[in-house]
RNA sequence: GGGCCGGUAGAUCAGCGGAAGAUCGCCUGCUUUGCAAGCAGGAGGCCAUGGGUUCAAAUCCCAUCCGGUCCA
């Protein structure tokens, strides 16, 4: 390995190589006294209140400092429509990670992988990065910060020094270092490290000045491969396709360098921690005011780049950060809101980092709503935390993990409310093990079948035109699969299922015969299609499609693209597709917003959807490339996905959405005729669910619409006359909701509401929802009547009752058509009574407070007559059964068994 | 995506197979006119929805909907 650093730079500038005394590294210094390499924890800072800087430099200095330095060195700025010189810190173009973690992240894995040219090259950015990995350590250890600026040069060689490699980094980082920042050469050594990270590897120099790694220059030649012939940390490795000088200059690090103060968060939050000061109490609680004023910042990147809070995925780190902000908020004592101090670093950044301003309200509303979500979470977590303590005195173990696994409630939060309850409880010491124990059984993954790569290749005409109904082709593979039959064509109009849009149906005819086409599918770069009966290789084939079902997913998937825009103008810039599926019948959208869509916003989303159709604007389909639709479109293209490969489809309708879509679309918004909502629901915390159909589809709800209201009203009819008919979908909606039942179900809940309620007047009323809110209140005073006991009943009852000869109890038995316990009840409540009484549904007998009998045995007997069983509480018993008809024969025996069981006594 | 918890009076919750309860709030009296006052009385419940088990379900089982929360 020593080779890999042996460079000529070192050499003709006289530095010499040595071994670090402290951890045994090598290094290279123009020092030839020092022992140390520099490194933490072989030395210490030396720099802070000390700096050896020419002078102090503020973050936009060192930022643009670098980038013109590189710039005119030949290496390119990058540009993106949303971010401008920058990625968003969440990354969107990957699937594997939720945040944007260091500068060349922005270029996996297409770029680093070879597949796609690099957008520039060399090209120099600096990035925004967020990493919580060592959240705990924020504001207390005087150097970590969640959200930093990696700044780097990347230079990507398919040979070895194609653009450059190691020399000419190594002398840019010394000319940058020494010229530009003015740090002198002499302060700053050079340690050999090995590099491995995210499957690349390679070798690097990690670049020191004062105790302070300012930069680390990463030579990333190897990939991990099985393969591989080089072993590092017991994985392969092979060479990488690209040679790639993957830099990272800290820019808070080097910009701290330079103005020596004693932590990092003076040179890099120095306003925002300004501005906290004059806000707090008590400012010598430095750790926290760090951390909030770094968290904010953090915020301000997560929120003002488009993450919703929630409970998955990046959206819950955001709320992880927001969370942990609040509670820094309540320690210091802080007057204001996280909204108002993340609208004030805000103002801080809007000048650096315009984008993030564009999404002001947004974010206000966003953490205000958060806010008050952990208020209640906390409120309520205080309730339960009070009762656990009053029940058991303490908290044990197992109710801290209920706490905070199923409650939210952090430990340290549920200490200060006990000892604010005068109660001393300890937190267990094993509680972070006990949670990752409590979540260390959860299932892996299952493995997707390996595709098959010795399929002949299909060419899919779809593509070609959107609109092909017909075409010609020859079969040039078959199986047989207790599917069917199973052929690959060499071209083919049939759309295989996948991202969310089903598979074609249709017919192929082949010899004259037409055998239909069960399932498409795809495999690699082929299409399967599978055949309700044989057919042979080498048969040409003529294929039709069922058009009228393709093109109703035409227009529902086109139409996604325009609900999605939709609600994109309607509500902001974070909505974003979170899955999607077609149907024939309706079409699913669903998609993150912070809150829940309103009643009232579904005729605006739908008002605004068909006014995109009524544009006719027309659908351009273009295959791009990655780069290039990257630039033109930014981020938002990965939506529904990340396509792989250089070169993507890219669908875009000009004003309304552009997507990377592998979909078979309209040619104009027109055609889609119309778009309706049927439905949206929350589906999970930040991501809601919108069902709509298009077209005649649209057409085919709104009859049966109709037709359920029709229904509903005519039930209603002999009761209610209802004057309005207007505004049926949200009439319908408000129905549902006063019976809280599906629509499904709307018609036999009215009808069982219209039994269950006794006479009603004639009414006249505006509309259905009026009518129902009349029925419901009138059900509810017939149940009430229904409890209600009636003395009548109880006084005939009463008279007819036998008195036992030789006692003063009397027993009462009869029926009646209110409930019975309410019956019984009334009549037990003078002394003296035993009461049997029927309402047709069960036999319930009671006995006054002072009868000394248990009725339990009574019950089960005439139970059984009945053709059931019985029981209860001694002197309240219930029985019954499904044979009703021998009511009469119950009634007497329980009478008898009852005069039997008294006079024992 | 996976796990856990919950949906009962306006609010917070108890009940967890045998008459739907407490506390606060509300209303009406009285007592006091001392700041979260006292006493007496009262109103207010499709016990989320649908289905099942049972003589009997708020309670047990299944599904659905709604909410909370943790993890990756």
């Amino acid at each position: 390995m020593q080779k890999e650093y042996d460079l000529q730079f070192f050499h003709t500038n006289g530095y010499c190589r040595k071994k670090c005394k402290a951890c045994g590294d090598y290094f290279w210094t123009l020092d030839a006294k020092t022992e140390f390499c520099g490194d933490q924890p072989c030395v210490r800072y030396s720099f802070i209140g000390n700096s050896i800087a020419k002078k102090p430099l503020t973050l936009a200095e060192v930022r643009e400092g670098f980038l013109s330095f590189f710039e005119k060195h030949g290496h390119s700025r990058l540009h993106y429509p949303d971010t401008g010189p920058r990625c968003p810190v969440i990354a969107r173009w990957r699937s594997d990670i939720y945040l944007t973690i260091a500068s060349i992240a922005d270029f996996q894995p297409h770029v680093t992988s070879g597949v796609v040219p690099p957008p520039a090259n060399p090209l120099v950015i600096s990035q925004p990065c967020i990493r919580l990995n060592d959240l705990d350590e924020v504001g207390k250890s005087g150097r970590h910060l969640t959200t930093f600026e990696m700044m780097g040069h990347h230079a990507f060689n398919k040979n070895i020094d194609e653009i450059y490699w190691k020399e000419d980094t190594v002398a840019y980082c010394d000319e940058f270092f020494s010229k530009k920042i003015g740090i002198p050469r002499e302060a700053i050594s050079y340690k050999e490290q090995l590099w491995i990270g995210g499957g690349n590897a390679g070798p690097c120099v990690e670049v020191l000045a004062g105790g302070l790694e300012i930069a680390t220059l990463v030579f990333m030649n190897m990939k991990e491969n099985e393969k591989g012939a080089t072993i590092l940390e017991n994985k392969h490795y092979s060479p990488n396709p690209l040679n790639i000088v993957d830099t990272g200059y800290g820019l808070e690090r080097i910009a701290w360098f330079t103005t020596g103060t004693p932590t990092v968060y003076e040179t890099a939050i120095p306003k925002m921690l300004a501005f906290l000061r004059d806000e707090i109490k008590d400012p010598s609680d430095k750790g926290n005011v760090y951390a909030l004023a770094d968290h904010t910042k953090c915020l301000s990147f997560m929120l003002g780049d488009g993450i919703v809070p929630s409970n998955v995925k990046a959206g819950y780190l955001a709320r992880l950060m927001i969370r942990r902000s609040l509670r820094f908020i309540e320690k210091l004592q802080v007057n204001l809101t996280l909204r108002q101090l993340v609208e004030q670093q805000l103002e801080y950044l809007g000048k650096e980092f315009p984008s993030l301003k564009k999404h002001r309200d947004q974010i206000g509303e966003i953490l205000d709503i958060e806010t008050k979500r952990f208020s209640d979470t906390l409120s309520k977590g205080e309730g339960l935390i009070k009762r656990i303590l009053k029940d058991k005195q303490t908290v044990d173990p197992a109710a801290f993990i209920m706490l905070y696994d199923t409650h939210g409630m952090p430990p340290d939060v549920v200490q200060n409310i006990a000892q604010k309850e005068k109660v001393s409880i300890s937190i267990p010491p094993n509680f972070d093990s006990m949670i990752a124990e409590l979540h260390s059984h959860e299932k892996a993954e299952e493995e997707t079948a390996a595709e098959r790569t010795d399929l002949p290749a299909t060419h899919p005409l779809y593509y070609d035109d959107h609109y092909t109904k017909e075409f010609d082709a020859t079969i040039l593979w078959k199986q047989t699969t207790p599917r069917g039959t199973e052929v690959i064509l060499d071209k083919t109009a049939f759309y295989p299922e996948g991202g969310g849009q089903p598979a074609d149906k249709g017919v192929l005819i082949i010899h004259g015969k037409t055998i239909p086409v069960k399932h498409v599918e795809k495999a690699a770069n082929s299409i399967i299609h599978v055949l309700e009966s044989s057919a042979e290789i080498g048969d040409t084939v003529h294929g039709k499609l069922d058009w009228d079902h393709r093109y109703t997913l035409m227009r529902h998937h086109t139409g996604t693209h325009v609900v999605n825009g939709a609600l994109r103008r309607l509500f902001g810039e974070h909505i974003w597709q979170a899955g999607s599926q077609l149907g024939v019948t309706e079409a699913r959208f669903d998609f993150a917003h912070y809150k829940p869509i309103a009643e009232d916003d579904i005729p605006k989303i739908e008002k605004l959807a068909n006014e995109f159709i009524k544009q006719a604007v027309p659908v351009q389909k273009k295959v791009m490339q990655r780069n290039d639709a990257e630039r033109e479109h930014g981020f938002r293209l990965y939506q529904g996905g990340v396509p792989p490969g250089n070169l993507i489809r890219v669908l875009y309708i000009p004003g309304i959405d552009v997507e990377a879509c592998g979909g078979t679309h309209l040619n104009n918004t027109k055609e889609i005729e119309k778009i309706r909502i049927l439905k949206t629901e929350r589906i999970q915390d930040g991501v809601n669910r919108i069902t709509f159909a298009a077209g005649k589809m649209a057409d085919i709800y709104q009859k049966e619409e109709n037709e359920l209201y029709h229904r509903v009203t005519g039930l209603l009819s002999p009761i209610y006359t209802i004057t309005r008919h207007e505004n049926i979908a949200e009439q319908l909606r408000e129905t549902e909701k006063i019976f809280s039942v599906s629509a499904e179900q709307l018609e036999k809940t009215l009808q069982r509401f219209l039994q269950e309620t006794g006479k009603i007047q004639k009414t006249t009323v505006p509309t259905l929802s009026d009518a129902c809110t009349l029925l419901f209140n009138e059900w509810k005073n017939t149940q009430k009547q229904k409890k209600m006991v009636s003395s009548d009943v109880i006084s005939r009852l009463i008279h007819d009752a036998y008195q036992i000869p030789g006692t003063t109890i009397r027993i009462v038995t009869g029926l009646c058509d209110t409930d019975a316990i309410s019956i019984a009840g009334a009549i037990i409540k003078e002394p003296g009574y035993i009461a049997h009484v029927y309402d047709g549904k069960k036999l319930v007998s009671a006995a006054s407070d002072n009868i000394d009998i248990d009725l339990r045995p009574l019950a089960s007997e005439v139970g059984k007559i009945l053709g059931g069983s019985g029981g209860g509480k001694p002197k309240l018993t219930q029985c019954g059964g499904p044979n009703k008809e021998k009511i009469k024969e119950a009634l007497a025996t329980v009478k008898q068994l009852t005069i039997t069981k008294i006079k024992k006594q």
